[in-house]
DNA sequence: CAAATTATGTAGTGATCGATACACAAACAA
DNA sequence: TTGTTTGTGTATCGATCACTACATAATTTG
């Protein structure tokens, strides 16, 4: 049995892929029902029976930026030949992602829930939570990078990782701002031309 | 002739005072009006009465943010002997005052709106400009350093005042996030161990 | 005293919030 | 066909939003 009763009247996926741009541009609080219902072209019922609240429409667009626009930046940190280059590309691919014209300025994960009071409180840890994988992850490449002799055992890769994720974290709010690429990839290339006197 | 009719019943200041914890917290959105006059000691009457609006009375919260708790941040940028030493108080003080304890985590600078969508327009751009102008304070100071030979001529000031502004931003998301005064100080020393990689 | 002025507390404004009740439409199963 | 299931559109729900009308309290002025 392929589908029972009436079949839904609009792509779930576009829908979805809607309703994360209005939460990328707005955050979770400042985006109504309205605005969400107008940008999908479905009314509320739809909506509910579909994704069955705003927070799991939220949850389910963080998950599909994360997929779609974060994976440009964060999927090359284990593959990547050194730690060097994994960092660099993160940088650079963020300062080119947070720039790309045809979609919101800066990250949806660091711009969309920052207030943690009452009823926002697990959207905000779900996005505290990716914004902490990340650092973990900066720090475990850093981790491999000692074992594997790149950079010295001395290496504090916990305050390094932290300092990276900061300055990218950072980047979001610059973007938002109105920097330009060339700003970014300026900042990128700071971060990185200190990198011998980091890692020694 | 000294006042005319009831005085006031509140301390006006101690008032905006508890309306600047509350829009540090919680953002200019998810402050309600409730929360406000919850937090003041007052009703709604008494907060238009004084403060003329919602908004007018975080724009004056804004004012007093910068003037008590961003003080210890960035005012000794110009009076500090060198650019180096400028910006090494900036990011140790930064460390400091977000994990003070007894204030708000983080920025409220940053944190506080950073949706621009409709009526929050004129809130995001007054934040907005507060945060450039802590940029152009660094790059000025930079400017000097140069001027005054602590750095070479081949500096690019508006670039590593970027650099360390946004890695200033990024600490208003590490403090939110939890993280503690070990670790944001850790940050300023990577940031401070590249000076003289990146003036060179 | 009375008049003028300013602040406060109660109670409520219309608008919008997220979320739904309900009747109807569109598919499949029997 | 008839019954079952699922999606859609209208029209709303109670709660909360920022904000205020109005009567009264508290003070100075004359």
């Amino acid at each position: 049995m392929p589908q029972r009763g009436r079949p839904r009247g609009f792509d779930r996926e576009e829908a979805l892929r809607r309703a994360m741009e209005v939460f990328w541009t707005q955050g979770y609080d400042n985006a109504s029902l309205a605005d969400l219902t107008r940008a999908m072209g479905i009314n509320a019922p739809s909506l509910y029976a579909t994704f069955g609240s705003k927070e799991a429409l939220f949850h389910e667009a963080v998950a599909l930026y994360v997929q779609t626009e974060g994976s440009g930046i964060w999927e090359q940190v284990e593959t990547a030949p050194t730690a060097r280059a994994a960092i660099a590309h993160v940088l650079r691919a963020t300062a080119e992602a947070f720039t790309r014209g045809d979609t919101p300025r800066g990250c949806m994960i660091v711009l969309a829930a920052l207030q943690m009071q009452g009823a926002n409180a697990q959207v905000c840890d779900a996005l505290k939570a990716h914004r902490q994988a990340n650092g973990c992850l900066l720090e475990r490449r850093l981790k491999r990078a000692v074992e594997e002799g790149e950079l010295p055992v001395s290496t504090d890769c916990r305050a390094l990782a932290s300092y990276f994720v900061t300055l990218q974290h950072g980047m979001s709010i610059q973007a938002r701002d109105g920097a330009s690429r060339e700003t970014l990839l300026s900042i990128a290339d700071c971060a990185m031309a200190s990198w011998s006197a980091l890692t020694s």
